[in-house]
DNA sequence: CAGTGGTCTAGACCACAAT
DNA sequence: TTGTGGTCTAGACCACTGT
């Protein structure tokens, strides 16, 4: 069932785009407001606006009301953005290309295993993929993951998403992830598949992902060219 | 005054990073129980619980309870975290050093005008800043503000810390920023202050922040050396 | 003063998990 | 069936903003 408080978010969003477009500023109806308008406690509504300032979208001042934050910050072209998706989610309409470069068992090492929550020596699947979007060298991904989590994984999937394949045919749910952002100069591999030339560096993304049930499923390195990419975040005042 | 929610929050946090050392896993007392224990309503236990869930130090699973997320995740050295902190204030007991390198108005162009929401050909500092941490050279940071939205800066504030300025002298509330970190290949200028070869990189982070009442107070260009700075991020799927 | 958002209560019903 | 978290209600009091 879709909650009260999604389909008033939703709704809330689609007209501050279109507001925002139009006048440029805008404020929101107040709470007590809305709640009439949706037939809700306010608490409901309070919630739907939540979201909003979690995106960036709106801003809320006691006393005053809430608003539409000015626009004109983000769209950059080859964003990722503040989600737990794959690549061939990222760019839905956009040709995503993979080549399998390895696919193999290891043993787990001391840090593997801590990071994906296994024992050492344990097998883990080691995964090189190499992947671009329409055409144009993007990443490349070195994945690993624990069989006892995602088992059955193949060269096919690996071809595809294996996001796609967690979620929809494991019926997994993918919770969050952690990720650090650096920037590194390429090496000899990344300069062969990147095409990048040896002063040209790259962007690395370090990333644990998990479960719903707070398993790790995914220790990974993605090394994406430096000119195709773009790593994006809103953040705020913790609430309180 | 400090909320009932931040309360439960703080305490809970403690408690978590307590057992999780001693003990690796840990679940936490149910809802109901945390009410009794807080002596309060559920819906402030939730609140509390949420912003565990927003930090990624809980889960939480319907039917069965909440549950600290495994550790030995993040932690590394000169990390930013998803917080809105100057450097002065994210290397607190680290010695931060400055040097002004540029401090001068400039017009506003369209770009400009556009990020920081004034005209153009209005006034706007243009900062650029070296900065150290413990002697290290650390970043170089280029910065656009309004003197309509920040005034009074001086040579001795960007010395030490603007935001410090903003909150407690001009006591302006910092909100929230919007985030774009790329990679890419050293400028001479960076090469010079970072201490870098020609073939070393450097992390970018692009950053429009904004105040509590939504007015954009910076836009801003930090050329980090690729080897001391990680940006991290938790990110999760959106609650609902 | 009236209007706003922030916090908080004491319930309720639901879906899901474990037994 | 019991216990869990997720949603939702219909109020309440507070702090802050504007008039």
């Amino acid at each position: 069932m879709e909650t009260k408080y999604r389909v008033i978010y939703k709704e809330l969003k689609q007209r501050i785009l279109f507001h925002i477009k139009k006048e440029g500023r805008y404020q929101l109806p107040s709470e007590v407001n809305l709640c009439k308008e949706f037939d809700c406690s306010r608490m409901t509504v309070k919630k739907a606006l939540d979201l909003l300032v979690d995106e960036g979208i709106i801003y809320r001042q006691k006393g005053k009301g809430s608003f539409a934050l000015p626009e004109g910050k983000k769209e950059e072209r080859n964003v990722q953005e503040k989600r737990v998706l794959g690549l061939s989610r990222t760019f839905p309409s956009d040709q995503v290309t993979t080549e399998v470069i390895t696919f193999e068992y290891i043993f787990a090492d001391e840090l593997l295993a801590g990071k994906l929550d296994v024992r050492v020596n344990d097998p883990i699947y080691n995964i090189l993929r190499f992947r671009r979007i329409n055409g144009i060298p993007h990443v490349l991904e070195h994945t690993y993951m624990s069989p006892l989590v995602v088992p059955g994984l193949t060269q096919e999937i690996l071809q595809n998403s294996i996001y796609e394949y967690i979620e929809n045919s494991l019926h997994l749910e993918i919770a969050g992830s952690f990720k650090n952002v650096r920037a590194n100069m390429s090496s000899k591999q990344d300069q062969k598949y990147l095409e990048l030339t040896e002063t040209e560096p790259i962007l690395e993304i370090e990333q644990i992902a998990y479960l719903d049930n707070g398993t790790p499923f995914e220790y990974s390195f993605s090394h994406f060219r430096y000119d195709g990419f773009v790593f994006s975040a809103h953040t705020q005042k913790q609430r309180g």
